[in-house]
DNA sequence: AAAAATCTTTGATAAATATCAAGTGTAGGT
DNA sequence: ACCTACACTTGATATTTATCAAAGATTTTT
């Protein structure tokens, strides 16, 4: 048994109960009584860690899992045949990934944790089951893959529209609302990506962050320092990524 | 009785059929035996005529259908507050719109229809109820929504990352592909939509749009006539394209 | 602790696309 | 068939962002 089966075998072993996980606002439906809730611990299979780095999956692979994130921070990514690399979004505790995979039984995006991370891994065949008989957790399951529908859209708007600044003023405002849900500060965040990363999600190249970021610090909106980024005027970031008049 | 009034009510009096509508291998799942078949014609609630430049729902409306397209062609476009517009989507015959107002039971972008089109409404308590009933059609409505993540995805990459003609000859071969799908030419097809509606789904101006057109007329990649377009090299189209696959 | 590697910032210039403008073509209505 | 929208094309110019380059900061390795 080689390290990782040792480590893989630990964590399964250790229970694993949603009833009991504090991110159970965030990613499992509300609403279930006691003994429905205990039937629903059965969706996750084990829990998996990764190192930072890590492919949790990679495109090409059969798909066979849903994630829930319980700790770290992802991104996924597609990337084309000539190499060019898109990220396609940002993930954080609470949140799922890997619905990419369904509809062709193999994954069609990379994700690859930015920091160590465990995930709780759900069989999707297990998810469908118990959708058969939860009419909330059925409900739930379609919320969330319609919750990434529209943030795609949301997305598609900013990369078809916006202009640089308005872009990355949209993407900050919405990591530390995400943060803030998850108990953490409203103004202060840590970013786990790169500017290289936040550029490619945002359709920029690292130089283009970089100076928006700059200028940023320089109107007194936010401060900056690496990636530690202190939001001073939220307003004003509303204001930049909504009202400019752009072409 | 309004007239509108009376027509849905002569469409909904004609007998809608799943099992008989020759779109089913696009629209529903497959492996269904006769007598499951009939029962999952009650999906289908009604049919509905959207007439050109209608609006078939809107953002903001209350979400209770997702609906299939039987005939015509739509659009999806979401706004933002200072009136800017992005095209999601182009939708046609067999192709399922409406999944984004299931997270927060209210549409977040509006579908036009492009040229009168028909649909079946199919009142998503109804998909619910069925899905838990046939483990085929859940997986079915799984699969649906997974394919337009991954569109999405693959919008994303070419939003972010490629260049006007790229986006452009990914457009075409798209669309093209998608028509040949439905027993329509591979090679020529009618634009349902304007330059500034491709345009907006590829983050573009409407002159830049022109311009590309033109370009790869002058190439003799293809004949433009307005609307009308032949594909005449496509493998010249895929090559300028040589991403991966789109959606 | 020094060295190497990586990430970030900033400046100068180039390239792509938007904007403005004018003219042409097409479709729909009377 | 004519008139009037509206859609499309094309040219000239402006703007934004990419690219190239180099230096500074941070993290990792030795």
């Amino acid at each position: 048994m080689n390290p990782e089966a040792i480590q893989e075998t630990i964590a399964a072993s250790i229970k694993v109960a949603c009833s009991d996980c504090n991110l159970r606002e965030l990613c499992m439906p509300v609403g279930f009584n006691l003994e429905d809730m205990q039937k629903l611990d059965e969706v996750v299979a084990t829990r998996r860690r990764v190192g930072q780095g890590e492919m949790l999956f990679r495109s090409g692979e059969a798909f066979t899992s849903i994630y829930a994130i319980r700790t770290g921070f992802f991104k996924t990514c597609v990337s084309s045949e000539d190499g060019r690399e898109q990220v396609t979004g940002f993930q954080m505790a609470g949140e799922i990934i890997g619905l990419d995979g369904i509809v062709s039984d193999h994954h069609s995006c990379n994700a690859i944790a930015l920091e160590d991370a465990e995930v709780c891994v759900m069989p999707f065949s297990n998810v469908e089951e118990l959708s058969r008989e939860f009419p909330l957790l059925q409900r739930h399951v379609h919320k969330v893959m319609s919750r990434e529908i529209v943030r795609e859209n949301s997305v598609m708007m900013l990369l078809g529209n916006m202009r640089a600044e308005e872009r990355l003023a949209a993407f900050l405002l919405n990591l530390v609302q995400r943060l803030h849900a998850r108990g953490l500060s409203q103004s202060e965040l840590v970013l786990r990506m790169s500017r290289e990363e936040i550029g490619s999600y945002l359709g920029l190249k690292l130089e283009t962050v970089s100076r928006a970021f700059s200028k940023f610090g320089e109107e007194g909106i936010i401060e900056v320092k690496q990636r530690y980024v202190k939001i001073i005027e939220p307003e004003a970031l509303k204001k930049i990524f909504k009202s400019q008049s752009y072409y």
